[in-house]
DNA sequence: ATCCTTACATGAACGAAATTCATGTAATCC
DNA sequence: GGATTACATGAATTTCGTTCATGTAAGGAT
């Protein structure tokens, strides 16, 4: 809708995402000679130079990335306050950027796929965005704006955001093929055995710190393929899902460890700021998430 | 600086706060013929009516306020996006938006205003602006960028924000002239015996209901003013600052129940967005108070 | 009811700003 | 060294926003 006119930032962001001028022709529908007309008019208002360009290549100052990465934040903000605006006429438009935590895509019964097929099969001009992050970074994202709702087993939850249900996930200890554990009977398994080996964690998951504390220093990742793969390796124990690691237990590359204490069940929750159930596509969207649940 | 040109926005915003279209005139420098087509633009792509106008009055309409509300939020941002922007050339500028807490510049030792002396005494284009809240609506401000900085005795601190350290002030509970334990000897004030009498708590001050547990259900008020009036009419207990209350001390308006488990102290921070001390404005700000501390 | 005043709307004329077009320049590749 | 790539620049042109002049509609006073 561009209440907030604002060609030279969007221009700036442009060529910077494509790389050059030339190339910015075509997503912007202007000449090239204009980019360097609105460029130049930046670097005249803000004082100093945004980018090295001609024959030698492009690339951004010291100054030029900051700039850059401020004007996206402050872009989405624009684009999002034009949507509420907008929203109040009756459309329903905008972004709806939606925040995940990684691998959950096979967890049975999670509804994000059906609720953006519920969602996106009604006539709305909404521009979906999904970003992964760990629920840390997504509380994080909530919180500034940059995310509008977000799905995670969120442990801590924070008084600016509102928190609903919306399904659990089962997580075991496993290790792999050639761990040592990897051929002992399960009567031999105990918590206690267990502290002699090197566990890997998520970076995100205080509830593996609880169960199991290693004696070596643990290797903590950030995400769950990484740790597939430490685990792969032989060298540690690792948390995952039991649904994420169906797929590694069936063709016998992990084994799960079976014991009561090494079972435990993480509650996802679908979040969003309390301030923003206004947005009427992020109201929606919370209403298919739920509504597909009570099928 | 203006890189983001929102006429119409700033026109919106100028004319509601004038209360018309003419005398928005002077404030912003233009024809009254300009702010019409510049208002009939905005409700042009919009979509929908902002404003009521004409001989009758003037008078925004149900989603004119909401506009107006989101349009001075989103014209915030924006100046604050400029000030980071141009602050990366050299100057310091832009609007510095400071958060306190009532009745505290009688609190000894305080350092804002000998802080904003030393700020101001420099040479730069900041815009000031010191807002009155309760230490919930400051930590929320400070969050969504609403303010910069802010100064509290904040009880529960949250991760996004710095908070430092400058000084504290001593609470006492207070009763007035007309008030029973007016004349009662000190021996006599106990903790039991505060029991029987409602005592009025400030809503943002959780130290004083695990104080004094009232029988009767306690008036609670959001200001301190308020507060010393209530204690003033002799119906109700109330802890104030000591500071604040020798005014009423002194004239005999009001007694302190001295009583060790009475007395209490709360310790005063600034505090800060943890990712906005890039601002230079604040980050000299902060520097100033800490400045005028260690004098 | 009439007239005057207030407060905004509208259309034409004007002017400033941004864009295109045509051309220039500088670096790189072969 | 010539061709090519990538951007800069100046003049012409279009677009956009403003002022000026005037119109309209609703209160208030007499």
């Amino acid at each position: 809708m561009k209440l907030l006119r604002n060609t030279l930032l969007e221009t700036f962001v442009a060529v910077v995402e494509c790389g050059g001028f030339s190339d910015a022709q075509h997503r912007l529908g202007i000449t090239q000679s204009a980019i360097s007309c609105r460029i130049r008019d930046l670097e005249i208002t803000l004082g100093y130079r945004v980018c090295e360009r001609g024959r030698g290549g492009f690339c951004l100052t010291e100054r030029g990335k900051i700039a850059y990465e401020k004007a996206r934040d402050v872009l989405r903000r624009v684009r999002d306050f034009d949507s509420e605006l907008t929203e109040l006429r009756d459309n329903i438009s905008g972004d709806l950027r939606i925040g995940i935590v990684d691998t959950i895509s096979s967890l049975p019964g999670f509804p994000l796929v059906p609720a953006m097929q519920k969602f996106l099969s009604r006539k709305n001009e909404v521009q979906l965005e999904v970003v992964v992050a760990s629920p840390t970074d997504l509380t994080q994202g909530l919180i500034t704006g940059l995310l509008h709702v977000a799905i995670a087993p969120f442990k801590n939850q924070v008084a600016e955001l509102s928190y609903a249900e919306i399904c659990t996930e089962v997580h075991n200890l496993y290790c792999g093929r050639d761990h040592p554990l990897f051929s002992a009977p399960p009567e031999e398994i105990t918590p206690d055995i267990l502290q002699k080996y090197p566990v890997c964690r998520r970076a995100y998951d205080p509830g593996t710190a609880a169960l199991v504390s290693a004696s070596e220093p643990s290797p903590v990742v950030a995400n769950m393929e990484a740790m597939a793969m430490l685990i792969e390796s032989g060298h540690y124990l690792g948390a995952l899902p039991d649904h994420f690691a169906q797929a590694w237990v069936q063709r016998g590359a992990f084994k799960e460890l079976t014991h009561e204490e090494l079972r435990w069940t993480s509650t996802f929750y679908i979040a969003a700021r309390e301030s923003q159930v206004q947005r009427r596509a992020v109201e929606l969207f919370l209403q298919d998430t739920m509504g597909v649940l009570n099928l």
